[in-house]
This record gives structure tokens, sequence and C-alpha cells, in this order.
DNA sequence: CGACACCTTGAAGAGGTTCAAGAAATGTGG
DNA sequence: CCACATTTCTTGAACCTCTTCAAGGTGTCG
């Protein structure tokens, strides 16, 4: 049913990323690395720079650390020393209540920024889970802030980075708030597919790292809804799903599903 | 049926708070002012700062602004050039989409920071929409982020408010995915009363600034069962509701809702 | 006072959840 | 490497919550 194997879905055009990585190891889960040869630096790096600045930013990242699939990077009430960015790997944000209430409040994978929540409190509000083997750089928030105030284009990053988050929650409770089933799967799917093709992954094709559970929790819906909502889409030939690896037949239908059925203009 | 009339909630302790302050008429809407003597300090200023520190941020604040009720402070696509700190009034912020899809992304009231949205792509993302006629303090962005370089406590402050945005949206995710319909107004009802009471107004008493519909819109819910929620809550003697006056009666049940009907420990 | 915006309430209906059962994939240990 | 346990996914049926549609009431402001 799939012309691309699972490795290749996974793979994409930077599978290679971390071979072309200098690396010193240091202890079993952290390693030295240099940002100027990594092939993520123009998703988590400030674009532009001085070769003296570029200097200065790359000795932010102390160290690498490898998280395996189900650990996790950090927990709700650990306390905040460092942001992340993810080199490889899923990860998944979770807010757990005491009175049991789980609610997935973002995937994240290579490129994005993780961590952010915890600054306010100096603590993680949340936990990050990794969905599947995965590796991040860790950057201590006070190398940092340090370094902010002498580079400005690295201060009006990081304050890019926190602003785009809060408008990707926005766009969240939009789909939280005003948005049935259908339409939430269909805004998931294609941003899901969006970002990947970013990373030069395919267009149409995708392997879901994580469960029908937490896609619902996401979403706001239960996994039985998921499931049934797949099906349905499949139904209408929209795509085809084989667990959790999903091809894209129709994206023009998700966007008009998405777009209140009406006609993309 | 309500003690407190609808002013003196209005105004509460702090109701003078704009007497206090120095201002330079400017312009028919703008006018200089000085952060040392405003009461918000605390709320939108970083604490223990040196004087000549205090001093350079005061001149952060280029102007206040008036706007009157119904009028937007910012409008979706608008170029951005400053965030704002809320003097007196209440705003609502809110995405509107093509296809009319439209979400209340949050309520703001006095000492709080907003303009966010617009760092990522230099131009604003949502409304910002007075919900009484309200007066801010106007920070050019370039100013702050110079300034933020100088001063680290300024730096740190304002990652701070950028975080706890993020996780107050987290909040709402939560809200909106997981929670039924009374779970969602009781958690909105404690939340505004919690920030209000921070402010110096009753704990129990509130006066809506907002209409079922921006209610209904901000916690993912139709006007209709915002009234009919409001309704089961004064037949279970909760509370006490009369058009947008409410009156907290049982703050405990409230909280047992929220809380999954368990028990508070 | 009349126009308008806002709020309440009822009845019917739709969409999503819950409960349950079974199938398919995945992981584990011998 | 296979057998078994576990997790994950799918599907059906009954139920429940929230929405939709409709009507009437209340409050406000020029």
């Amino acid at each position: 049913m799939f012309e691309v194997t699972p490795e290749a879905a996974e793979t994409g055009k930077r599978g290679d990323a971390a071979s072309h990585v200098k690396t010193i190891p240091m202890n079993p889960l952290s390693i030295k690395v240099a940002c100027s040869n990594c092939n993520l630096r123009e998703l988590c790096m400030p674009m532009g720079l001085k070769a003296d600045e570029l200097d200065k930013i790359e000795e932010i990242i102390a160290v690498r650390r490898k998280v395996k699939r189900g650990a996790r990077l950090y927990s709700n009430g650990e306390k905040f020393t460092s942001l992340f960015a993810i080199r490889t790997g899923f990860f998944k944000t979770c807010i757990t209540t005491e009175d049991g209430r789980n609610q997935v409040t973002g995937f994240q994978m290579a490129g994005e920024i993780i961590g952010l929540d915890g600054i306010v409190k100096e603590r993680h509000t949340c936990d990050a889970v990794a969905l599947e083997d995965a590796e991040v750089c860790v950057m201590p928030f006070e190398r940092i802030e340090e370094l902010s105030r002498e580079v400005a284009a690295l201060q009006r990053h990081v304050h890019k980075i926190m602003s785009r988050e809060i408008v990707r929650e926005h766009g969240v409770m939009l789909l939280l708030g005003s948005m049935r089933a259908e339409e939430r799967l269909a805004a998931f799917l294609l941003n899901l597919v969006q970002r990947l093709h970013a990373r030069g992954f395919s267009q149409s094709e995708l392997l879901l790292r994580m469960t029908r559970e937490e896609i619902g929790s996401y979403l706001g819906l239960k996994l039985e809804t998921v499931s049934r909502t797949f099906s349905r889409f499949v139904e209408e030939g929209i795509v085809e799903v084989k667990q959790r690896h999903v091809r894209i037949l129709d994206t023009a239908a998700l966007k008009m599903i998405v777009n209140n059925n009406q006609q993309p203009c």
C-alpha cells in the first residue's frame, strides 16, 4: 500500500543529519556539538550572523543528550535550567493534573525548541516525553540570556521563538474551541505533514509517532472518535491508513474540511 | 441582591489608580507617564531594581493611550511595534479566520501585558478589543529589547511574561480539551475572581465585562450553554447571577466541580 | 419610548462519548 | 524464533451532552 518504506519516511532527505556533526563524547548521555555544521541550523538558529557572533552562540550548546523512546526529557515540577533543541526524534509535551486530567499540549520534531514553559517559575510545568529515540541539544538558559544581551540577533530570535509558540497555541485554542472532530483531525494531519515537508519529508505520506489516544488528547477527542474519523476519511478516499502509516490522497479535501467546508479560493 | 454596587465592584481598592500618576498631555490619545508612581508597578515591572535601572526602564514607556469601549487596541495584520501594559480597563483578544471562525483567546485586565503575538511575524495575528473604556502604557518593543540587553532583570522579566503566557495557554488547552461545560465555566469564574482579588477586588463578587457569547467563544461553548450553565449554578445555590453581576456563594463547590468532582484535600 | 443588543428557556436533534468485544500489531521471555 | 502477554486499534450500540432553532424576556441607550 505504501511505496515509501517506514525507514524512508522516517529518514527523508535529512536522514543523515547526525552523521555530519563533530561530536566529542563526554559521558554516556552527553556529547559536544557544533551548530555550524548542523543542517538543522536554519530551523533553530538566527540567520545572518557575523562569524564571531556565530562562534559565540555555538558555545551555548554545552552538550547533547539522548532520550530513549518513552523516557522523559523533563517532568512537571523539575527545576528548569535549559531549553532544548531537538536534533532527532519526536516528542510530546503534556500536562497532568492531580485529579487525573491529562492534556497533550503539543508534538515537537527536529529543529523545534522545547522547554519554554519552565522559564516563568524556574520549574517545568509539563512533561516532555520522547515518542521515539531522540537526541537534543542542551542550551543552558542562563547562557542564552547572557549571549542575548551581547548579540541582538539572538535576542530577537529567542523572542520570536516564544512568540511563535504563543501564536501556535492560539491556533490550538481555535481548533479545540470551534472545530468538529473531522475538522480537528484534518487540521492536525495538514499541520503535521506541512512541518514534515519543511524538513524534507513527503508532502503526502507520514508515519504517526503517537497513539490514537495521544492524538485524541491533543485534539480534545476520545481515541475511539479519532479512530472512527480516520475510518471515515478512508471511506471517502481522502487518506489511506494502515495503523500509524498515513498517506494523504486528497490534500484539497482536507483543506476544505478545515476551511468550514468552503471552496478554497 | 448585591451589597456592593456595580461602581464599587468596578473600582475596588485600586479604583483611583490613575489619579496618582503625573501625566503630561501630549496629544489627545497619548500622555507621558511615570512607572515609579504607578501602583500596578508590581504587576508589570521587574522587582528589586537599582534606582538607575528603574530610571532607564521608565523611559521605555513613551506614551499612554486611551481605548474606548468596543475599539481595538490593535488588529490582525497590523504592523507590530509595541507591547502594551494595561493600566485600566478590560480587553479581549481574539482570532478570526477567513472562513468565519472566531475564537476569544483571552481576557486581559489591569497590570497584564498584551501584544506578544505580534513579535514573531512583526505583525499582529489577533485583535485586541477593549470591553470597557481603557488606558494602556505603550512600550515600543525595540526599546524593550535595547534595555533588556543592558538590564538583565528586565530581560528576565520579559522572558517570564512570555513564558507565563505560554503556560496560561496550556491551561486553556486543558480546559478546552478535557472539561465539560460546568467544569469550564467554574474554572473560568475561579480564574477571573482570583485575578481580580490579586488586584484588590472582592473574592466573591465580580462584574463580567464580556457577553455570554464571548465567554462561550473563550470556553468553546455556545452562548446558550453558558447561560444554561449559569442557571444551573444558580439553582444549586453556588452563585447568584443578575445579568453580568455574579456573586460566588460557594467557592468550594466551584473548585470541586473543576477538580473532577473530587473532594479537595 | 422604541430600537437594539443581550440573555433566558424550551424542544428537538446531532455529534461525541461510553461501554464492550474482538482484531491486529508489538514486545518479551524462554 | 516462537508463544504468549500486552498494547493499540477498530467497530457497534446505547447514551448523554451540547448544539440548533425558536420564542420571549430583560436591559440599555439615544
